[in-house]
DNA sequence: TATTGTTATACTCTATAACTATA
DNA sequence: TATAGTTATAGAGTATAACAATA
């Protein structure tokens, strides 16, 4: 974890500006680390595949979970149903995925990746995976316990906002 | 870092949905975090102090660099002029910082904190710490791990946004 | 010419409200 | 009465373009 080569430095990673106090906040933290990732993603795959990133993430979650319904989408990214609804329909206006009525529940909707959605979402995770590990100063150690804490925090979610 | 007692799962933090692919995303795990932080800084200082996410950063960026200018908080921020802009402007009418024109650079304005501001930020930063380390399930160690983490991640923005 | 900062404007993202159709 | 999903609309957030003042 520790670099003696590289201390830490109480500053901006722009701007220089000093930022001792920020640091202990982790909700900045993340954002501060969200631009980079940001950047990454919308280079590998935003800009070549024209992806967004809640499109990406969408579109991955059905790949894995085909037969879902649009209100559990909502719930797992947090966002609104309007917002999965539209977004959906771009996904679909892409031939990405397809839309089906539940035989179940004729309420609800059946969602699964085409062939086309399923090799866009094996490409652009392959390339976010291969960028991030490349741009990142991590080793695979660090990556691992990275992923490991935030998920942590992640699962603090039902504590923080209910559910 | 391992616990026995709550293994890993595939499931998002809600609708339990497989994420399989996606915890090798580091971007989508900083984004599934930053929902636990970006709620947690809503009760604790959004609402009862009337303060938002950018809002905060800015006054307390401008807190630890009295003297700074719009510029250089637009950089360390990596947001265009016009926001920051108009983010001073809000600050300013809040009565939470002063801006005055540089003496050196008439074209350039000086920013510091006025004593509303440097109470406020100092109210914000202590409940929002507190906040955090009481409803996130990370040990103070995990805490700083995840921090140095984080910024390492932050620091590759030269890298791949280049300047 | 380049830089600081502003105004005006537009686009994206996400939320709320109101609705339908089913359950 | 509650839930799945849609449409319409409004509010943040942030970007670009065009500009004024200064270096």
């Amino acid at each position: 974890m520790s670099n003696r080569r590289s201390p830490r430095l109480d500053l901006t990673p722009a701007g220089r500006m000093e930022e001792a106090r920020l640091q202990k906040v982790l909700g900045y933290q993340l954002a501060q680390a969200t631009i980079v990732t940001d950047a990454i993603f919308r280079e590998q795959v935003g800009k070549p595949l024209n992806l967004r990133p809640v499109e990406y993430t969408v579109l991955t979650l059905i790949a894995e979970n085909p037969g879902g319904s649009l209100v559990r989408l909502a719930r797992a990214l947090c966002v609104t149903p309007p917002n999965i609804s539209t977004m959906v329909d771009r996904l679909e206006a892409k031939g990405l995925i397809a839309r089906e009525s539940s035989e179940e529940d004729r309420r609800a909707h059946v969602l699964h990746v085409t062939s086309k959605g399923a090799d866009l979402v094996r490409k652009a995770t392959q390339k976010i995976v291969a960028a991030e590990s490349q741009a990142l100063p991590l080793s695979a150690g660090e990556q691992a316990i990275l992923a490991e804490l935030l998920h942590k925090v992640a699962l603090a979610r039902s504590k923080v906002l209910g559910g």
